[in-house]
DNA sequence: GTAAAGTCTGACATCCATGTCAGAGTCAAG
DNA sequence: CTTGACTCTGACATGGATGTCAGACTTTAC
């Protein structure tokens, strides 16, 4: 599909899709005329792409773990040898974050349990 | 304690604590000179907000659970009725946030177990 | 073959969380 | 008092994610 289609499909703009292939975390194929070709998986992707970032990830970190996760998609397995390291840093961060997540929601769950049961009454 | 006290404990600059102020995440008293006066509570506020930040949530939506939770730990107790919707669409969001970096997690350690062990053998 | 809709690249603009710096006032130790 | 460390405010700067717009080319529908 072109970038419209997936730009409507995801509800990002054109612009930050064009943005996220520079960062390295989308390769659309080329047409001749130069009209990039996205997968269907990309609609995933994307929507993934807007998870992490709307989680405190920015785009570097997102492009270190996207081509690993693309190819366990893709039963491809073994992989990127090179990169292992710098996986095994990110999911120590990725832990971290959880983590992170996890405390910040319990303030909240805490601030909410607090919070008057009879609003309305 | 002064701003470059809580600076020092909490590892924020001063221009940082300056900045949550403005932005309605933390309220010092003044001294008569106009001194920034911390309490105690603050150290573990300001790594609180941190937190947050590094989760992905901005000022503006901190401010909002800051009061609540500042209360709860007062234990003051019934706060901000107005804002209970808003708490929980934030919650949300946070598990939206933290299962989907778990499934990242579960894919970066499928990937890593899918690696050759012997990596310099 | 022409018009409309879609796409391309690249530039400029904005918002937010930060850094840095300057000039002026405050405080504490000698 | 004076000096040095600390604080205040306010301005300018930056990096990252995003918006918008312009000018040129492509594709589709008629």
């Amino acid at each position: 599909m072109h970038i419209g289609e997936l730009s409507r499909r995801t509800g990002v703009s054109e612009r930050l899709l064009r943005y996220y292939e520079k960062q390295g975390l989308l390769w659309p194929e080329r047409s001749a005329s130069g009209y990039r070709h996205y997968q269907e998986s990309d609609v995933d992707t994307v929507l993934r792409i807007r998870r992490l970032l709307a989680a405190g990830l920015n785009t570097e970190t997102i492009a270190l773990v996207m081509p690993c996760v693309r190819i366990k998609a893709g039963n491809l397995v073994p992989v990127c040898p090179e990169v292992i390291d710098d996986l095994r840093r990110q999911r120590d961060r990725l832990t971290q974050a959880i983590e992170d997540l996890q405390a910040s929601r319990d303030l909240l769950d805490a601030a909410l349990a607090a919070a008057p049961l009879d609003l309305t009454a």
